[in-house]
Order: structure tokens, then C-alpha cells, then sequence
DNA sequence: TTGGCTTTTTTGGGATACCAAATTGGGATA
DNA sequence: TATCCCAATTTGGTATCCCAAAAAAGCCAA
């Protein structure tokens, strides 16, 4: 693989992991340094990574896209719809054995799994559904929502009962789905995804002392 | 602005214009001519057309995105369940003014106008519906929607009784907004998306002879 | 100390240099 | 004439180089 790629993902790995702050400034110098390479493969991964909008220009300079809270509302309001369709071509479309893939991936996530285990299952679900409905451009409409809640999801409090929930919510979906009951897979999936802002929204709220501690760069954070 | 920008709009433009033949190769070099830039804005824009998938990467070479024909049934399947929900949240949200200034874009493109002034018109007033929604990730995905639509609609045999159909299907969108009827408003414009994916795949398969004698790459065209 | 001014440093944008891999083109040979 | 092989060319990937603008650091005077 180019270089270039590998940078690419290694600086958005740091960027959705929080090993970069939200906000925070990048200069090419330093990432040339950081990752020993010359910035032209280093200003090719910005420019990418600006695409999937990990990365923004203030100005001159590059920056780490900050986390606005405000969003967190437009993304349910854009998943919803999203989401319900992909439901219902997935009862539609999907056999059995993809339907048990996604199963087993439930499964796999036991209770006393680690934490970053949670929250990589809690997104590929959401994506792994988009799959199922057999339409590539809602899978890589959910798959762009789900990078941007990733973050937020980190600072979420993310207690084992709201863990609890939203595999409970999961599994139900998925049940649905088996089942070949569309209406109830939509109306599962729109309340989970409300739920789910709404867990989101309030454990952050709550939590907003720490994320100005840690410097990150919250848009909306009253 | 800066003359990566302008050359990467130069480029978009010539590639949404079809003076780049879909699936062409684009070499950096040949670019750098055309452009009198040197390979480092060049190679910016390219990075940032291939995240709007308007150019990819064939091995180690630069080709503009081939059109494909099977994508068009999976866009209007996705454009439905955003579309609808967009209309929804504009019946409750857009001032008389936001929808006046979508009216008069209407108004202002009349019988006698160029096919470039159709074909401009007819991707914006999705666009302007979607921002009418208040949601910026329903706007991105349709002008994104839009963007990959727009070249098929050029090949579109675009006759005047089409023009007709979809000119009034749009004022009848725009009037259930503006009388607050959201159920009629999404019922229109799911119609509306179907109606033009059916007459843009009847042209497409009508022409389909004087694609290829264009030598354009056109996917899953028989 | 502080407020404005100048000088220095740093930064991103662009141009160019260099390399390795891939492609192309000829020409020798069967 | 067809085929194989090697040299020359072209291409994208990367590393540097240069520049202008912006930011930072001194620095002097009030």
C-alpha cells in the first residue's frame, strides 16, 4: 500500500480514537516528523481526510474537525429515514446466513468485553444493517454518520446500563428482521436511534466539566 | 482562491460536462499542461475528485468515474426515503420566502431556455428542497445523489414532453410545501424520483448505440 | 510595565528533482 | 512474418526547494 494511505489511516485512527483532540491544530511539519515522511504523501492524506471531513481548514491551517453537538440532532434526524429503509430492504433482500453473520457479530461482544470492543460493535451493527438492505449508498451514508457519532460515543459515560440497552435495542432489530416483520424492524430502529441520540445527549451534558478539562474542542457545549 | 481549487473545479466541470469522456484516463502530466500548474495542485485536486468519486483510481492510473447504469435504480432508492423526509421537515420549517426564492429559481428557466439552463435547474431544486429541510447531511447526500445523476441526465435523450413532466412534477412538489401538506408533498416527490428513474433508464436504453460510438464507458450498458 | 514596531521564524502553497515501476517500441531472431 | 527480449520513455510516488504570507519573538520607547 502507498504511503500516503497508510498515513491516511494511521492519522484517523488517531483522530477517532481522541488520540488527537477535537480542535486541535495539525501542521505538516509535525506529522512529517511524527510519521517520517515527506509532506507531499502527508498533504494527500489531509486532503482526504478533509473529504471525509475528519480534518478542516480554519484558514491556513489544518485543523481536527471539533465535535458539534448541534449535529448530534441532524445525524438522528438524517438516520432515521436512512435506517428504516434499510431495514425493510434487509427483511426484503437478506438470507439467513447474512442475517446469522450479523448474529454471531452480537454475540461475540460478551459482557465482560473491553470497552473499545463495545463501541466498534456498536457502529459496525449500524453498518453491517446498511449492508444488508443491498444499497451502496446507504451503506456509505451510515457509514459517514457513524464516523461522526464515533467520537461522541467515546465521551459518552457509556455505563454498562445504556451498553445494556442498546444490545438489547440491537437484538431486537435483528429479530425483526429474521422474522420478516418490517413495519416492527422500522419502528425498533427509529426508537433506537432516538433513544440512542437522546442517551448521548444527556451523558454528555452531564459530562461537559471533563471535556473542557481535557481541551477538546466541543461545539454547542453550553 | 487558491489554484488548486480552481483546477479542481476546472476539472469537475469538464468531467460534469462530459468534455472528459467517462472512464477516460487522466494522466498528472497531461493535466499540468492543460492546466500551466505544476503536478502538486493537480495532485490536490485529484485526491479531492477521487472523495467525490468523480475520479478514480484504475492501478496506479487516474480515470474518470465510468457512469453505471445499475447505480441508477439503487440512487433513486436511496433518494426516496431522503427526499420524502426532506419535504416533510420543509412543510414545518421553511419560511414563505425560502419557498418564493425556490419558485421564482422555477419560474426563471422557461420554455425557450438552453438545455444547459434544464438540466442546471432540474438538479438545483432538489438541492434547494433539501436545504428547505434545515438538515446540512440530507443536503450533502442529495447534491451528492444529484452529482452522480447529473452526467446520466446529460447522455438523456431530454425531450420536450420529459422536460414538461418533470417541470410540472417539481411545481406540484413545491405547492404541497408551501399548503403545508407534508403527506402529499412526499407522496409527489417519491413519484417524482421513480417517474424520472424510468424515463432516464428508457432514453439510456433507447440510445444505447450512440453511447458507445461516443466511446463513453457506461457501465452495465448492454 | 506596556504598547506598538521591526525582525525573525514558521507555515502552507507551489515548483521541481529524482526514483522505481510500468509501458512502449524496435530490432534481432527463428 | 511472428515472437521474444531489451532499451528508452512515460508515469505516478516521494523528497526537496523556494516563496510569500502569517505568526511569533524581540525590542525600543513612553
Amino acid at each position: 500500500m502507498s504511503q500516503m494511505l497508510q498515513i491516511h489511516d494511521q492519522i484517523r485512527e488517531m483522530i477517532l480514537s481522541l488520540d488527537l483532540g477535537p480542535g486541535e491544530r495539525l501542521t505538516e511539519r509535525w506529522l512529517e516528523s511524527r510519521f517520517e515522511g515527506s509532506r507531499t504523501p502527508i498533504r494527500a492524506a489531509l486532503v482526504r481526510l478533509e473529504g471525509e471531513d475528519l480534518v478542516r481548514r480554519d484558514g491556513r491551517n489544518w485543523i481536527v474537525a471539533p465535535i458539534d453537538l448541534g449535529e448530534l440532532k441532524a445525524l438522528a434526524e438524517f438516520r432515521v429515514p436512512l435506517e428504516t429503509t434499510a431495514v425493510r430492504l434487509a427483511c426484503a433482500r437478506a438470507s439467513e446466513a447474512d442475517i446469522a453473520a450479523v448474529e454471531a457479530m452480537l454475540d461475540a461482544c460478551q459482557a465482560g468485553a473491553p470497552r473499545e470492543e463495545w463501541h466498534r460493535v456498536g457502529t459496525d451493527f449500524h453498518v453491517e444493517i446498511a449492508r444488508l438492505s443491498g444499497n451502496p449508498f446507504i451503506v456509505k451514508a451510515i457509514e459517514g454518520a457513524m464516523t461522526r457519532l464515533s467520537r461522541a460515543r467515546w465521551l459518552e459515560v457509556w455505563t454498562e446500563p445504556s451498553r445494556e440497552q442498546a444490545w438489547s435495542e440491537h437484538r431486537r432489530i435483528l429479530k425483526f428482521i429474521a422474522g420478516n416483520q418490517p413495519d416492527a424492524a422500522a419502528r425498533e430502529a427509529a426508537d433506537h436511534i432516538g433513544d440512542t441520540r437522546d442517551r448521548l445527549l444527556r451523558s454528555l451534558d452531564e459530562d461537559r466539566r471533563g471535556l473542557k478539562a481535557r481541551g477538546f474542542a466541543v461545539i454547542g457545549l453550553r
